[in-house]
Formats: C-alpha cells, structure tokens, sequence
DNA sequence: CGACCTCCTACGAACGTTCGTACGGGTTTC
DNA sequence: GAAACCCGTACGAACGTTCGTAGGAGGTCG
C-alpha cells in the first residue's frame, strides 16, 4: 500500500481539497474519496460527520490562514504601497503552491447550507476590508476618493489576484514574486510603463537600462 | 399551468443554463430541470440525447455569440485605445444581464469529455487571442513589450472582467457602461486619477500634464 | 370533404447504478 | 484499557436514461 502523507484529519481534508477542485462537491463522492486516500467508505466518517464538513472545513481553514496571513505581512509596515504590495504578495505566494484551494473556494462558495456559507462569508467580508482598505489608501485623484470607485478597483484587483488559478503557471509566466509585482504595477498604474518589468524588491528607483537588459523579455 | 418562455429547445437550454449556475453540473438533476420547465423528465429527451448536450450547447453558443460580438465592436474601429474600449464594453454589457452565464461558462469549464472541451476551448483561445492583440497595442514602456507581460496583462484584464459575476450589480455599482468603464481605466492607469470618475464619452484625450500632476509620482 | 401519414411534443413507469451514510465489530497504538 | 483508526455490509433515496404510448398540428392525396 501506499505510504500516506500527513496525519489523518489533515491528510483528509487536504485529499478532499484536490478532489473538491477536481469535480466539484457534486461530482466528487465519499467513495472516491476513500479510494484516493486508501481508506474504506465507512473510515471516512471517524473524521467527519458528514461530506458536507469536509468543505466547511476546508473554507474555513483556507480563510483563517489568509486573515492571518495578511495580518502577519502587514504588521509593521505603513507606508500605503507597500502595504499594498505586501498584502498581494502574500495572497499570490499562498496559493501559488494552492492553486486548487482557490478553486473550491470560488467554486463552491455558494454550496453550503446558508448558516455554513453565512459564516465563511463573514470571514471573506473581513478579508474583503482588508484590501478595500490598502487600495483606499492608494487611489490617487480628487479627494476623498468615492467609495463605489475604491470598491470597483478592490474587486479588480481581487479578480486579478483569484482569477490567476486558471492560467497561472510559474513555468511560463514568472515566479510568484514575479506575478505579485506585475499585478501591483498593474494596479498602480495599468499597462502604462509594464515592459520595463516590475521590481522584485521593495526597490529603491534604479536604472532602467540594467533591468531592461537584465530581463528575460524582449522577443524570447 | 404557467406559460412558457420561448420555443421548446431554446427555453429549455435556457433554463438549464440557470440551474446549471445555481447548483453546477452535477448538482442539477435532469428531475429537477424538468419541473423547472413544466416538463417531465423524459421529454427532455425529445430536445437533447443526454444531460451532457446542455452544457455543450450552451457553453458552444455562448462563445459564438461572444467571438460574432466582438467581431461587430472592432469593425472599422482603429484607435488602439478607443479598440479597447469597444471590446471591454461589449463584453461586459454581454455579461450584465447573464451573469448566471459566466457562471457556468467560468465554473464548468473542466466539466465536459476531453473532446469537447477541446471544442470550447479553441473558442475561448479565440477570444482570449483577440484581447491580447488589444492589450498588445495599448501597452507602453520599453518597445517591443515583452510577450510574457502582454500575456499576464490580458489575463489580468481577463480577471477584471470575468471576476465581476460575483459581485456586480447595477444598482450598487454603476452602469454596464460606467463598470467597462473603470475596468478600461484600471487596465490603463490602474488607480490613478480613479475618483474623477470614469469618462462617460469616448473622452477627449486629456492634457497630459493633468494626469502626470495627478499621478503617485511622489508616493514611493 | 375525409383518410392517411409524419413530426413534434408529451407522459408514466421502470431499469440499473450510484449516492451518502448507519451499524456493529475488529485491530492497532499508547 | 482507552482512544484512535479501520472495515464489510446494508439501505433508502436519487440519479440519468429508456421504453411504449398518445395527442395534435400540418401536409398530401383521393
């Protein structure tokens, strides 16, 4: 048999985190999760009550660690892009190696019974503040800025940052830390500027011409 | 009997296009959409010869629909900016009022045998190939931009877009104009200058000097 | 005009399969 | 000896789908 990874309830969940993403709630079944972990059927319910605890717990964990993720990279640190910066970096970094927790996280954001969702919604809302608040203090323009302007970009950049689980592959477009600053730059400024590449450390202002020559771009 | 909307096959896949969003693929049942149309369960099968077919028609038709829109938005439009412009607008007036579309279209992609899939992807890379090639165009800095960054752009683009079935509404966020809008201004200049409101006419080009007054230049 | 044929749409009943899960008891580990 | 883990078996419900049949609209032909 198979050596299993981690320690039961955790290798669980975290099994039934791939499948989740794999076929959705729906279309995965106890059955198949059991062969996947080697376990019979019935095994699977020394660890949770129901299938349906196996995605509670596995939003609620995934939003926990993001809140206290964030807060751990912005502790310390006030200077507003920065904060920015930080906070993109540490969401992109979490689900780079992740890819599909995002997607159960989308996917099935409205699958649970209302009190279940009500109560991972709730934790999404504190993390959804979170960033409303960095982007706030990044809007450049009249002031005060408007609050449906400071809301619309806060949801662009969120869908900038979730909707990488579809397409983003280190392999072929960048490390994580690469990404993390393209989409910072991107929105600071949009494309304005975007080929000169976007500075991996907190960058003091450098000299263009190294860079550019140092990069991977130009017509590979 | 309540009245039925449209004619036979077309109400039908609208109709699961609905229930599709509502519960995914597997979670509606073939009972389920059959009462939704005042049906029973085995007329549907006067219409399609297995539950696959709806997700394949719908998700074939939308991409259709989306590729012949797109073509009549860029017809004898030249202006990189002003090609931008139609190709978000058309996109996200599209989706306004079928946002339980994108939903299937997003959530469901991995759904279909691998055949098929194929099939709806080659229109997908279609699509997405078109709004490269409008990224491509509107990117400043270094020339040529590198391929890498136009691609990460477009798919942040993409992310912007898409990203807005979860959370848009009209009411609270604008008009389809005014969110197509603010993606177009996020994707050019990302939050700068954001709360003076996004230009409603195809807008005059501004001074130059305004913007650069009104830029972060001076925040780190 | 009626007789006949073809479609399209509709239905109830049933098929074989798979679902989530309950139960009772076994084995291993500290 | 308790706690943690595991299993074979069973069950009712729901699944996608098939089958045989029926009503009615439209066309053609005598």
């Amino acid at each position: 048999m198979s050596a299993r990874l981690g320690t039961g309830r955790e290798e669980l969940l975290n099994a039934a985190a791939r499948a989740l993403a794999e076929h959705g709630y729906h279309g995965m079944s106890m059955r198949e999760l059991a062969r996947a972990t080697n376990r019979a059927p019935a095994t699977l319910y020394n660890y949770v009550e129901h299938k349906e605890d196996l995605l509670y717990l596995i939003q609620r964990d995934a939003f926990d660690q993001m809140l206290a993720r964030a807060e751990e990279e912005l502790a310390g640190v006030s200077a507003p892009v920065e904060r920015l910066r930080r906070f993109v970096g540490g969401h992109v970094r979490f689900f780079a190696d992740r890819q599909y927790l995002m997607r159960v996280l989308i996917h099935e954001a409205a699958t649970l019974p209302p009190e279940r969702r009500a109560e991972i919604r709730e934790r999404k809302e504190r993390y959804f503040r979170v960033a409303r608040g960095l982007v706030s203090g990044v809007v450049q323009g009249a002031s005060p800025p408007g609050e449906v302007e400071v809301e619309r970009a806060t949801y662009c950049l969120f869908g900038m940052l979730n909707w990488t689980y579809g397409w983003y592959q280190p392999s072929r477009h960048g490390t994580p830390d690469e990404l993390a600053a393209a989409i910072v730059h991107m929105t600071l400024s949009g494309v304005q500027g975007l080929s000169e590449g976007p500075p991996p450390p907190p960058a003091r202002p450098r000299s263009n011409r190294a860079r550019v020559a140092a990069r991977p771009g130009g017509v590979r």
